[in-house]
DNA sequence: GATGAATGAGACTTCATTCAT
DNA sequence: GATGAATGAAGTCTCATTCAT
């Protein structure tokens, strides 16, 4: 029944809390061996190396953010506004359906171990958001800043604000969530 | 009268430029040595190990960033959002002179290889703005987040903007460092 | 009546033509098992481990060699020139029923691996044609060397011929086998 | 004065001997470090890694090989089979001067791990006395064997005669010497 | 009997650090 | 003070072997 074998998913989620807590470099395989219970030499039955398996967690886990993204718009959405609380849900859902993931995707997006399948990953993801700020600055509602601008700043002020939360500097509550996504669409709207 | 011998100021100098291109992990020692245009040993003249070498100077930085910060505020001010001029001016400044070294202190801020001491430079550049942050939520002039979410908003996008910048994904001109000011203000005031 | 079961065939048949092509070390049970279409497990339900595996085949097929030299000499032999042919003609009726066998001996009978009973049989090998070489000195038909170079002059030649041919940088022909053992004839016996 | 490291002499003679008695693969680097008396890590200031350390030391000892046959040959000869009388001592003096090399020639010169270059290297050697016995077949004082058979019999031979002295199965005198030389020319040369 | 997933010992290799020059 | 050759601890990875199915 199980399609992905059970040793396979406990190798990522252990990679995945190292590579976010400590960095690719200082994550040993010896060490998400033993947290994954599995012999060092089982990682290498299912990944090919550190570099691959590094890659095909920073893929998945790009993927499924951009998949909780694209889901929230597919929605129904009532006026563009609307549209941004989508994404922004989106991505609130994706932090907390993956714990650290977040973390681990904003510390490891300009790694050099990266393949180009995995910028394109996460390439496509910049992609997505750019489109719908491109769709909001036809419209007039987003501000008139180059897009890289406007997705360093809507990235940027939530993997911080989301690291800040994983830390412990901060809790994770409703209201800190809305009262985020309000100062987020301040920064990126045009104020009327 | 030189208090800084040139040899130390070639080693953090190379050491700045490596480590924010690579990492701490993936540079070497030898590679610093070679870009310092000093032999290997040489290095241990100046730096204990690794460990001190990257702490001296994340802390240099982080120090250098406060002051550049302070003294802006330092100033005279026109009331608080003519105070928050000049801190993202002292922020752009920063930047300006010390080329790399904000992408550097954000990709080594949660290093484990940090000190005490050094973490507590950082605190005290976060302290700082937070204080800028409070005064500014007693006037009613900022949001009632967290002071965390604050930072974290802030110094998210700002470091996020300007690694692109240095990463050519974004030029450097002075609307766009109006447009993002102006951005940013808008994510942290109360909207009137 | 098989006494040998099938899938022991197929594990030393594999074995042989990997470890000649590449080696004993070179060589992985993984390897060998997937050649032979056994898993890997199964290997070791007829051979103790890979040291039990080469040295068995190694025996095998150097005690075989043996054979085919000592049933070349047991025909009615008409004088000792005839006799050498005889013995010429085993080794390439080895070489022939035996493809990759010879440069398997070859590669491997210096192996740090071959436990005391390979050495053995080797030397087995080595006695009876050094006691055919005995037996021409005393008639003063072979040269006066010791028995060693002869033996060293015959069976380098040989293996090293039977190589190139196996490689494809020798044609193997009737006429070219017969001008090796004039060849070789020349080497070890006196001239007259 | 010296021009190579004492360091990687020692390196290059533990190599040699290990690579000798034991065999590429089953000669570890820690092997050849302890023997050589050196740290395990010196070996890489010295070598790019085990391969090109096994591809160096056989490039040398093979272009030495063919420089002793060829200086050998340099010298006025007188007649054909003073040629070859030179070509053998030629090939004596290297193995007096560089024990264990021809056996270290002899076990690795079909490994998988030697370069284009080294195979190249070997090739020259086989092909300088290729054209000798060309010579010699078009003066009708060689046998009409195939160069590739006529090469094959005479390194087999003298190859496989050097390791039994190495290994103490023959002692090397000069009346065993001569005796060789004359059974090889036997081998080589048309019956008159 | 047969299998192949799992293991961990041990191989190759890198690099922070030392120290003789 | 400055150097860089030398080192060995530690990391990545392979593969002979076992054992539950």
């Amino acid at each position: 029944m199980e399609s992905t074998p059970t040793k396979q998913k406990a190798i990522f989620s252990a990679s995945l809390l190292l590579f976010a807590e400590r960095g690719f470099d200082a994550t040993t395989m010896p060490m998400i061996a033993e947290n994954a219970k599995v012999g060092a030499g089982t990682i290498y039955r299912y990944f090919k190396n550190k570099e691959s398996l590094v890659n095909e967690l920073f893929q998945q886990h790009v993927n499924e953010f951009l998949q909780c993204i694209e889901s929230g718009l597919a929605n129904e959405r009532d006026g563009y506004r609307d549209g941004f609380h989508h994404i922004f849900e989106g991505m609130v859902t994706f932090t907390k359906n993956h714990p650290r993931a977040l973390g681990f995707i904003k510390t490891h997006s300009q790694g050099a171990f990266l393949t180009e399948e995995s910028r394109l990953a996460y390439q496509k993801l910049v992609e997505f958001v750019c489109t719908f700020f491109r769709e909001g600055q036809k419209q007039g509602i987003i501000r008139n800043l180059p897009e890289n601008a406007l997705i360093a700043i809507l990235f940027g002020s939530f993997m911080e604000v989301y690291e800040m939360i994983e830390n412990d500097y901060l809790s994770l509550t409703d209201e800190l969530l809305a009262g985020v996504e309000e100062s987020l669409w301040a920064a990126l709207s045009r104020q009327s």
